[in-house]
DNA sequence: TTTATATGCGCC
DNA sequence: AAAAGGCGCATATAAA
């Protein structure tokens, strides 16, 4: 194992190590330069030899950034050798932002007929297990003669971020996609500490004991029956919607569905009832015992993440609805013993997004060390807090009617530069052009169809109804695009904060771990906590969870004041790498706690 | 019987 | 009064 990685050639230059797997299960790694340019002999490597070379270069400082096709492809089988790695490069995450980005609009990348690196990230099969490989990594061409190899596309990126409008921009907001490949590999190794115990109680209270698969448990049996005797139907099933319709309608509630909301406004004796069965099944579906039997292993919750799954950047999930987690639940997640949860959240983050997004001083003024929403009615623009937060959101969101929409006057007063950008990107979005977050992640192009309708409306022979179809497809557009700026933006200022979190909790417990002799790939050590907590893992901090805004950490006590502060730093660190000196804070809550209902 | 769509509600 | 921007998931129901 004698090879070893040439210095760095420059202060700015990054050493590159590309990872293709080849159809033999081996692995062929290239060592190349900011340019794509090999600079020293390539090596093909066993798994077992591969996983020790990584072994052997991580963490030193001089660990090359890796280069894969799929992050989580090929790093779930890294991380069941307890091998973590600093720094890497997702072609797949990085040729979606490259080819829509308008900054890179003109490259060869962008240009390009859509090929394999388009495909959609297929799923991962078992924690830890590599999927079977689904390309032959060693072909270089396709049948139409393009060469997709890994080599030529990680060449084209650099190459379309080299001529960008933005090249420092894209390069972190690459890194930046990159780093949370790794953090939701990470989080979904490690898990989250999930007492299904206390789970069972908290379901039991609420819900009676628990019954078998298809039994309605007791508090929904007899709220069923309670509804069954208000509406004067003794063979209702309220599980459908269609018959609990047909009873309303013959109960002579006039609704026009059985959604809550609309439930909620109506007088009737069956609606309290109603309500709550609707929330009690809800729990008993979403997150009752069968959630807990197919998502919990352990004493672990292993959310399943898939990083940049929304068009905005936002990460979505696959299965075990991590976004979702109902707070009736939260008191679930506790922590080890003698172990913490650090559970910070950025508050008012997409407004304050916005103040720096528009460069408003007076929207970074009202946020100043404060309740953004506070500091705005402080300011005499609103009179209440709920005011301030129902205009931003309307801001953000497009509304026109409503308190939010009589509200927007005011904030676009105070705030003119602000709501300034909101409406710009607004009307792009009408016209059908794209808009562009912070970093260089742009929007979709609308949908089929759209710019046919937009036409349509023009044609001398248009109808009146051909005119509003256009308008209200065109508003719908500019809603989209209006809010993508903002949460794209906010997107990013996460996966920075998270990137920064990571980087400096590595760093706090290193000393902790000497690092394996080169050459010597050392077997995980024997997990010291609860059955499910996993090397390297089960000894230093870490994060377990995150959700848009919010991250939690997961360690050891003796740690928890440093974390806090690492979580805290990592956030104006984030903000200075988006926005630079633009002075705008990026407050959080932090609340060290053994369970997440304890936070907020 | 299996597969696709609709509904309703959870999260930010 | 209505119910915004982004989603995922379980269940019921319709279609194949």
């Amino acid at each position: 194992m004698g090879a070893a990685l040439p210095e760095a050639t420059g202060q700015n230059s990054e050493v590159y190590v590309l990872v293709r797997q080849a159809s033999g299960g081996e692995f062929l790694l290239d060592t190349l330069d900011d340019a794509g340019t090999p600079i020293a002999e390539p090596l093909r490597l066993s798994p077992a030899a591969f996983s020790s070379f990584v072994s052997s270069v991580e963490p030193s400082s001089a660990a090359p950034r890796w280069v894969w096709e799929d992050t989580a492809h090929v790093y779930p089988a890294l991380l069941a050798g307890g091998i973590r790695v600093q720094r890497c490069h997702d072609l797949r995450l990085c040729h979606v932002i490259l080819k829509n980005s308008a900054l890179t609009a003109t490259t060869d990348l962008a240009l390009a007929a859509p090929g394999r690196w388009d495909l959609a990230s297929s799923t991962v099969n078992d924690l830890a297990e590599p999927r079977a490989t689904l390309f032959d990594f060693d072909a270089t061409s396709t049948d139409d003669g393009a060469d997709e190899s890994a080599l030529r596309e990680f060449r084209r990126q650099l190459e379309a971020v080299a001529s960008a409008a933005e090249p420092g921009r894209l390069r972190l907001l690459l890194a930046a996609e990159s780093a949370g490949a790794l953090i939701a590999a990470e989080m979904r190794y490690a898990g989250l500490p999930w007492r299904t115990d206390v789970h069972d109680l908290l379901l039991t209270r609420e819900l009676g004991t628990r019954v078998a698969p298809g039994v309605r448990p007791e508090q929904l049996e007899g709220l069923a029956q309670r509804i069954r005797f208000e509406l004067d139907d003794a063979a209702l099933n309220p599980d459908s919607p269609q018959d609990l319709f047909k009873a309303l309608q013959r109960a002579g509630l006039a609704v026009t569905s059985t959604r809550g909301w609309e439930l909620k406004k109506l007088q009737h004796p069956v609606i309290e009832p109603l309500l709550q069965y609707k929330k009690l099944s809800r729990l008993l579906s979403a997150n009752g015992w069968a959630w807990m039997e197919s998502w919990v292993v352990d004493g672990r919750f292993h959310p399943d993440y898939v990083p940049g799954g929304v068009v905005t950047g936002r990460w979505a999930t696959r299965g075990g609805g991590a976004l979702q987690l109902p707070r009736q639940i939260r008191g679930a997640v506790v922590a080890d013993d003698g172990w913490k949860l650090v559970v910070a959240d950025a508050a008012q983050l997409e407004p304050r997004i916005l103040a720096a997004l528009a460069q408003d001083p007076s929207m970074a003024r009202a946020g100043r060390g404060t309740d953004l929403y506070a500091g705005i009615v402080s300011s005499g623009v609103v009179e209440t807090r709920d005011h301030a937060k129902v205009a931003m959101l309307g801001a953000m969101y497009g509304a026109t009617t409503g308190e939010s929409g009589r509200l927007m006057p005011r904030l676009a007063r105070a705030y003119p530069l602000a709501i300034a950008l909101t409406e710009s990107a607004a009307r792009a979005g009408e016209r059908g052009e794209v808009v562009t977050t912070r970093l260089g992640r742009s929007s979709p192009t609308p949908p089929p169809g759209w710019h046919e309708t937009q036409a349509r409306a023009y044609d001398p022979a248009a109808t009146g109804t051909d005119e509003r179809r256009a308008r209200s497809q065109a508003r719908d557009w500019g809603r989209f695009t209006r809010n993508f700026i903002v949460q794209g933006s906010a997107a990013e200022w996460a996966l920075c904060w998270m990137a920064e979190i990571r980087r400096e909790l590595t760093a706090l417990t290193r000393a902790d771990v000497p690092p394996a002799a080169a050459g010597e790939y050392a077997a995980p050590a024997a997990a010291s906590g609860p059955p499910g907590a996993r090397a390297p893992f089960d000894s230093a901090p870490h994060l377990v969870f995150f959700l848009h805004d919010e991250v939690i950490v997961h360690t050891p006590a003796v740690h928890a004041d440093a974390v806090a502060h690492i979580i805290t730093t990592a956030a104006d660190t984030a903000g200075r790498l988006l926005f630079g000196d633009f002075p705008v804070d990026f407050m959080l809550t932090v609340a060290t706690v053994d369970n997440y209902a304890e936070a907020k």
